[in-house]
DNA sequence: TTCAAAAAATGATATAAATCACTTTCTAGA
DNA sequence: TCTAGAAAGTGATTTATATCATTTTTTGAA
C-alpha cells in the first residue's frame, strides 16, 4: 500500500455514478481534506476480515475482490468492485468488524474517507443518506438472487453468469469489442462456488462451442448472449 | 386474507423490537389511522413473488417464510419472520415488484401501512430513517453469511444451523423448556437447501444421537449445544 | 373411530461435482 | 531468451447428495 496526492472528488470521472454523486460541492471540498489515496499492487489484501473498520474505501482505478476464507483456505467471492463502487459501508452502518476480505484483482488505487467524515455526510446529506437506502437495498436484493441461484443452479449455469458478472462488471462503456478479462481460474471458481477443475472443464465445453476464446488466464466472452441462455435454463 | 380491526401500535407489545420503537406519539397515532389488520391462515399467500407492492407488512402473530420459487417448483426459503418482524421494505425502498412471496406457517396476523405512510415516515423521522438503514446492513450480512454457508458447508452442517435460527427466530423469551417447533421437512429442506429425503436423513442421525426428538412434523431440540457444534465444525 | 390423503421414513440407484494425481502450458524475472 | 514456478488442463476415482420407488406413519375430516 503506497500513499500519494488524491484525485480531487470533483473532478473524479466515477463520482456521479458513486455514493457521491448527491454531494455538494462544498462536501466534496471537506472530503478532499481529510481522505487519502492507496495504492495497491495485485494480489494486495486492502482491508482483512475480522479487522475494524476506519473509514470507507472509494475504488478509483483497478478491479477488487470481496471474499471470505473458511477454516480450509477455500475463498468464496461475495462481491466484485469496480472504479466508483465504495467498499466496506457495510461494516461501518453496523459499526462491526469486516465479515469479509478486500484484494486488488489488478493493480488498484483507492481513495480513503476516514469514518468521522462518511458518518457526517450521511448524517448532514439526507440525499446521499437516501441513495445509500437504495445501494444497500440493491445489495441485499443482488446478495439474496446469488444465495438462490448457489442453491438452485448448477455448476454450468453458474457459470455462464459468473461470465456475463464480469462483463457487466468491468466491461468498458462504448466497447464494441469483446469483452475480455484476465481472471484466474481459482478466482472465477470461488465466485461461482465450485472447484478450480470444474470451471477448466466447463469451460473448456464453452469453448468448444464457440462461445468463448482463452489464452493463458484471460478468457474472451465471444457469445454472451448463448451464456445468457445457458445461465438462464431453469429461471 | 380476513380484515378486521387493528392493535393499536402505541400499545402493541412487539413494537420496541421492531422498525417503529423509535416512532413518536403522534406519528404511531396516525398510521393507526390509515393501516390494516389481515389474518391469514396456514398455507396462505400474503404476497406473491412478481407483483407490485402497495405497503409495509408488519407481522403481528404467527410464522411467516419468504421464498422464491424456481421454474422446476423447487423452493428456496430467503429467510424467516417472526412477530414484530416488517415484510417487504426492501422492495418498497427500490420501488421494484417483489422478488420472494411471503407465506404464513401458521395461522398469522399482519398490520398493513400504505406506501405512502411509509414513505412519509422515513422522510420525516430520521431515527426510523437511521434504524432501517441498520436493518437493510443487517440483512445483507445475513445474506451473505447464508450465501457462503450454502456454497462452504456441507448439508448436515447446515441443517445444524437451520434448526438453531428456528429456535433463535422463534423460541419464546424467558422460555426454559426445549423448543420446539412443527415444520414439514419440506419446508426445513427448502431453508436448508437441499432434497426433503436428505433433511430426514441426517435428522433421524440427530435423533439417534439424541440430539433432537420428533413426534410427526414437531421437532423438538433437546441438545442445542452439539447442534453448534456440528454447524461450527469447518468454519 | 375410521379412513383417505398427506407427510415422513426408508432403500436402491443415479449423478453432479469434488478430490487426487499428474502433464502441459504459461509467465515473469534473471 | 532461458528457466523455474505458477497456473491451466486432463484423467481417474470418490463422495455427497439428488432422484426415484416404495412403505409406514400421521393427520384431519367425515
Amino acid at each position: 500500500m503506497k500513499s500519494q496526492a488524491a484525485p480531487e472528488c470533483q473532478r473524479c470521472a466515477f463520482r456521479e455514478f458513486s455514493l457521491f454523486k448527491n454531494c455538494q460541492h462544498e462536501e466534496l471540498e471537506g472530503m478532499n481534506e481529510n481522505k487519502c489515496f492507496h495504492t495497491y499492487k495485485k494480489g494486495q489484501v486492502i482491508f482483512h476480515e475480522g479487522n475494524r473498520p476506519f473509514g470507507l474505501f472509494c475504488v478509483f482505478d483497478g478491479k477488487v475482490k470481496i471474499s471470505r476464507l473458511n477454516s480450509d483456505g477455500k475463498e468464496h467471492i461475495i462481491r466484485l468492485a469496480k472504479p466508483g463502487d465504495t467498499l466496506g459501508y457495510r461494516s461501518l452502518i453496523e459499526n462491526a468488524k469486516y465479515t469479509a476480505s478486500a484484494v486488488a484483482l489488478d493493480d488498484t488505487q483507492a481513495c480513503f474517507l476516514p469514518a468521522s467524515d462518511f458518518n457526517h455526510l450521511i448524517d448532514s446529506n439526507v440525499k446521499v443518506a437516501n441513495d445509500l437506502m437504495k445501494m444497500l437495498a440493491k445489495a441485499l436484493g443482488d446478495s439474496q438472487e446469488r444465495m438462490i441461484h448457489l442453491a438452485m443452479k448448477p455448476v454450468r449455469e453458474r457459470l455462464a453468469e459468473a461470465l456475463l458478472l464480469l462483463r457487466s462488471t468491468y466491461q468498458k462503456k462504448d466497447e464494441s469489442a469483446p469483452f475480455s478479462i484476465s481472471i484466474s481460474r481459482e478466482d472465477l471458481a470461488a465466485i461461482v462456488g465450485t472447484a478450480k477443475e470444474t470451471v477448466i472443464r466447463f469451460l473448456s465445453e464453452f469453448k468448444e462451442d464457440g462461445i468463448v476464446t482463452s489464452h493463458g488466464s484471460t478468457i474472451t466472452i465471444v457469445k454472451p448472449d448463448r451464456l445468457l441462455k445457458i445461465s438462464q435454463l431453469y429461471d
